[in-house]
DNA sequence: TCTTGATCTCAACAATTGTTGAGATAGTAC
DNA sequence: GTACTATCTCAACAATTGTTGAGATCAAGA
């Protein structure tokens, strides 16, 4: 089997050995238009580069708890078939870096209480803030969920 | 419907609704072993107040990223029908701690080559450490994920 | 007692994220 | 030209995390 050099579009199969993935995973990445591809006469995919880009991405953020369908939003703002200028990715690192640092934020309000919990002992107690915030607050309506924010994700 | 009132046990539905939860997913966990209940002579489940607690830390562990599996290991260091000593949520809780802080780590790592990226310009170039990893690299064999750890959960 | 809401079991369905297999076609190497 | 590998489509299956519905039973208040 011929090998892609620079330049060219890619087979399905190079996009896999590319990022590691079966290719029944970028297929069905392509399905569902995470990623674009164009086809041949006689109907094979072919990727171009930034399409390995995109998988990267895509893999990333699965990582970080992104549903594809979050992560499809994400690349919506880069155009489907051609490479993004270096701007777009730019933008969109940018916006994805705030993501992350609240992601990271959230953690260190959740490692603050836990380590004031074990800190104090209260864990087992009625007045723990963590883990009995439903005992004293059931009128709240939910649990500790509160706790962690209700951002509209928080339950999927 | 009667309340209950301390030291009773809880109905279905009260668990459900201190906690926030629908009652299939009270009924959904407690089939699968992630919480415990007795059983009333007629059928009917009865939880221990210590169930909301533990409802309250699965929550939490979702909210993470962590699967009912994993959480369920957790747990499983806990006596499952009876109320936990203190001692035993608190070392459950420091080594959750611990696993909190990893993934802190791992965020604000991601963060950094993000900023870099973003500072040096370098996102769509082929030199970029973050985005471009599987294009100097293949050899490696796994696109960018190895910058993220190659722990086993790295793709669910 | 009667009625109404809560609970029970069991099966089917749903969304997500793919994998596997069958059967057919394409493309490359020799 | 032949053989072997890659790719194609389409359908079925799988694990996870529940929800929904049917039909039956239970429990609590009036």
């Amino acid at each position: 089997m011929k090998r892609s050099t620079a330049q060219e579009t890619l087979a399905i199969g190079e996009i896999a050995e590319r990022t590691g993935l079966a290719v029944s995973a970028i297929r069905f990445y392509a399905d569902n238009g995470l990623i674009t591809a164009e086809r041949t006469e006689s109907g094979h995919r072919r990727f171009r580069r930034s399409a390995i880009r995109r998988v990267s991405f895509i893999l990333i953020c699965q990582r970080l708890g992104y549903s594809l369908a979050e992560i499809a939003e994400h690349l919506s703002s880069l155009p489907p078939g051609k490479a993004p200028t270096e701007a777009q990715w730019s933008r969109m690192g940018a916006q994805f870096a705030r993501e992350v640092n609240e992601r990271i934020a959230a953690l260190e309000q959740l490692r603050d209480k836990l380590n004031g919990c074990i800190g104090c002992g209260c864990l087992s107690l009625e007045a723990c803030q963590l883990w009995n915030a439903e005992d004293g607050a059931a009128a709240f309506g939910a649990g500790p969920r509160y706790l962690l924010g209700n951002s509209s994700d928080q339950l999927r």
